[in-house]
DNA sequence: CTATGGCTTCAGTGTCGACCGAAGTGTCGG
DNA sequence: CCGACACTTCGGTCGACACTGAAGCCATAG
């Protein structure tokens, strides 16, 4: 008895949104985006998400929501007293992870900082400095990197 | 009236372990790596951050243990019934980061297992592929870049 | 063996955030 | 103006986790 292309994808689905949970991202906010993925067609209206992920209505229009602002997902409203659609917009999935090393590169404001601090005492400022040499190595490779993304035009 | 450096530092651990804490570290473990990065001398006793950071000697304990652990602090044991000392190990932060990285890359592996499912259904893998080849390019690209790091002998 | 001191463990507390579902809001057709 | 429908907002519940402080554990000195 083998198993659906349909349940499989729905376990695929349970561990994407594990993975994100683990980042911070809501569990349903993570079904949500494995979900409009690989969903044929591939939109649908909040009642539909909300019946097919099993989620409340209230968890599926904050989610949404939040990944609307986010980006990630495009909502395409229509005439009429008709809902709204939402698709994935996995363009925009090269934005979140910029987020991401900008956020690492980030705390290299914070050594920079506390270098400032020690200055004039090069022996206490040693173990910091070996932290702040990191992020500023950081902090010029990997915008480099980004910049040799192919289509990296925008 | 000027705020002396001490006062200063305070202030920094503080915004130090804010940063941290939103990256899911506890709010007194980042302390403690803040405050090890520049306090003189350059090692403590659990007992003394304890009073130092104002915090009870069982959050000190369960931070110092995560911290030991994740190799960013080291522990040195002394004869007699001393108490242990502890101090930042920060040729380590490079591992902490690395595995910052590699936790962004795992995603690679739910993208390939998802356009795996899809195999046979080009047109509805379009999204996914779109993900997924981003972060294949970032497989590529990152431990490429890692090699690069000057005295990554390790 | 006993007392001391230092760290660890653990039960209890408080806070925070995800989630639910019902009530509310807004919009459109009739 | 009213009814229907879709989404949003909000109070309430639940579980997870950081933190505390006291009790327990272990090693050592005497």
């Amino acid at each position: 008895m083998s198993v659906g292309r349909e349940t499989r994808l729905s376990a695929w689905i349970e561990r994407f949104a594990a993975h994100f949970a683990e980042e911070g991202i809501p569990l349903i906010g993570g079904r949500i985006l494995g979900y409009l993925l690989v969903c044929q067609p591939t939109e649908r209206t909040a009642a539909e998400l909300s019946q097919e992920l099993e989620a409340s209505s209230g968890s599926i229009s904050t989610n949404l929501k939040f990944l609307v602002n986010a980006g990630l997902v495009t909502k395409r409203t229509r005439r009429g007293r008709q809902a709204a659609q939402y698709r994935i917009n996995e363009k925009r999935w090269v934005d979140m992870i910029q987020r991401k090393l900008d956020a690492l590169v980030s705390v290299r404001e914070l050594t920079e900082s506390g270098m400032r601090l020690m200055s004039g005492d090069p022996e206490r400022a040693m173990r910091l400095r070996t932290v702040d040499d990191l992020y500023t190595w950081l902090a010029t490779e990997l915008p480099a990197v980004w910049e040799r993304r192919p289509s990296s035009s925008r």
